[in-house]
DNA sequence: TTGTAAGCGTTATCAT
DNA sequence: ATGATAACGCTTACAA
């Protein structure tokens, strides 16, 4: 492996001029006849700057990590796409860990980056109520401030972090306007993990929304963010006759989806499914699923763009490197799981 | 941020002592007494050893880079969970790296790692034929090994590279083989991308089955592996009239259904649709798709495992660090989506 | 415009 | 059992 050395040597100039030829950063002034010389010995020996030694010198790896729940989950995998997207302009190399939605493995994934010297950590989704690891976690974050990185949260809010989000409240009651405008009057809930806040969040929303209709909660059921976790919940709620059903996550209501299905209630004549995030198997589905569409990509290249920003600022300034807290618009996609009540008259 | 030799200072011994007690390697003898105060002192100032320090100069960062098509798409993301566990286990980070198939961003992350010297990197998913940058691609891997990187290539191969992959040519196969005992002769085919190893490899492998039958390839198209791609594929093939369809992954079968569904085909009574991969959707699809099922998780499992050891000989001997190739075992699963073409007889 | 030398925060090699 | 010191491969004052 060639170092900058040899390339100096063989270019017959110091390791400083080949640095200075060589760093993308350097301004500094260079004959061109060296600067050739100094390419050509380069690419001679295939020669590759160490990121690690120039990281150590300069206090910046151009490394950001990315924590999500679950890499499977399109929903999460959609906002990375928009991290990554603006993170490789700008040079950046994106760690993207899986938590697995443990606190634990979570704390461990904070740790190891910080040890990497990271230069930024984004957490995505929802913060997990856990106290006793959440203050590992907390503790974790403060020390990676210490050495000037950055952490934001995206898609969701956690203790102390400036977040890059949606209102997943107001989209949740918004989402009920829409359905009693359709005129249901009992509707069900299917919630995620009441432990995650981005959850417990929309399910705050919907409850708002049917007190401002004057209705009464129909029936909440807390599940798991999975198509086999709504299904089983729907298996629950269906029995009292509700006549819409409205999922907290996309994969949920494909699950209810199916239920329906399996149980013989026709969607959305005699039940309207409704969904939140608007993933992709949300517009394949069969009937479209209406819910709740959120700017995902947007949201990560946002995200990225805030990081960077945080950056660059607290290269020049030590100033505390801030973050503006941003939420962007969502709106309803409807599609065919929803409909008014009136279709499935006398038939239930 | 404190650095080891604040933690040396205030535990009163020197950096090679702090080194010895809070290296998770070493395994040199420190007094009980003195390695008590050292780790008292590291907890007290929150210190969290450099790992670019470190990796400077033990000249091993345990750092993967695992470079991918496309990391929404769930059959990528199964192998890279498999890979992410057995990686951390051992206190490896994973670096995901975003291709979006476009072999200049892959050479660009390939290059990206190499400047960070990550132990390794696992290509996954097939080569992209492209003769050009593919030279430099090569270039790239072969400079890799010259600092004793491992390069591997899961779930698809890449020139020069070992392996871990199921044989994709004859599980294809082997899928004509069902069709055909089905008493299938209309077989259409939608492949992936042409230009892609493991597409062409699946090409080949439905041709091989349906010459050993003695048929003909009824029709066959190239997509994009994308459930847009599929569904317009469809709607090429069904005018045709096949007895079946066999899309080269599961997101294209998923867009044959919603064709046949648009056209009035009923599936599988008027055609039989199957799929590759067995991705949770084909799973949850209506009908249920009949799909090669090929052990992702694992494949990502033993690439990871095979990276480690290679690395480990690496370590002592710096013999050529030899990964071995494997072919993990495929099988079909059969679900509602397929079935005998009597089923439509004379309905159409 | 070019070069010298002092770090960056570790581990590794010798001494003691 | 402990410590001094030289790398590791770069960037960055400071000189020339």
């Amino acid at each position: 492996m060639a170092g900058i050395t040899e390339v100096a040597r063989q270019a017959g100039v110091s390791i400083t001029t080949v640095s200075r030829v060589l760093n993308p950063v350097s301004e500094y002034p260079v004959a061109a006849s060296t600067r050739r010389r100094v390419l050509a010995a380069a690419s001679a020996l295939n020669y590759s700057p160490s990121a690690l030694a120039r990281a150590l010198v300069t206090r910046r790896t151009h490394m950001v990590g990315v924590l999500l729940g679950d890499i499977v989950d399109p929903y999460f995998a959609e906002i990375v796409r928009g991290i990554e997207d603006v993170a490789r302009r700008a040079g950046y190399l994106v760690v993207v860990c899986n938590t697995s939605r443990d606190p634990g493995t979570e704390r461990r994934y904070v740790t190891a980056l910080r040890d990497y010297r990271a230069d930024a950590i984004l957490l995505l989704g929802g913060d997990i109520f856990d106290t006793p690891t959440r203050r590992a976690l907390a503790r974790e974050l403060t020390a990676l401030k210490t050495y000037g990185a950055v952490a934001v949260a995206v898609a969701g809010d956690h203790a102390g972090l400036p977040a890059i989000d949606i209102d997943h409240a107001a989209a949740a009651e918004e989402m009920v306007r829409y359905l009693v405008g359709l005129g249901h009057r009992r509707i069900g809930f299917i919630s995620g993990p009441l432990n995650v806040s981005t959850s417990r969040q929309r399910l705050d929303g919907f409850l708002k929304g049917i007190q401002r209709a004057g209705l009464e909660p129909h029936q909440v059921e807390e599940s798991d963010f999975t198509y086999t976790g709504g299904y089983s919940a729907a298996e629950r709620l269906l029995p009292a006759e509700p006549t819409a059903i409205f999922a907290a996550n996309d994969q949920m209501a494909l699950g209810v989806l199916a239920a329906s299905r399996v149980v013989g209630v026709a969607v959305p004549q005699q039940v309207t499914v409704v969904g939140f995030g608007n993933t992709s198997a949300a517009e394949h589905a069969v009937p479209g699923l209406t819910t709740v569409s959120m700017p995902r990509h947007q949201l990560g290249v946002e995200a990225m763009q805030a990081v960077l920003d945080a950056l660059e600022v607290s290269g020049s300034v030590d100033s505390a490197s801030a973050v503006h807290p941003r939420r962007l618009p969502f709106h309803l996609v409807i599609r065919e799981s929803s409909a008014t009540p009136n279709a499935a008259k006398g038939e239930r």
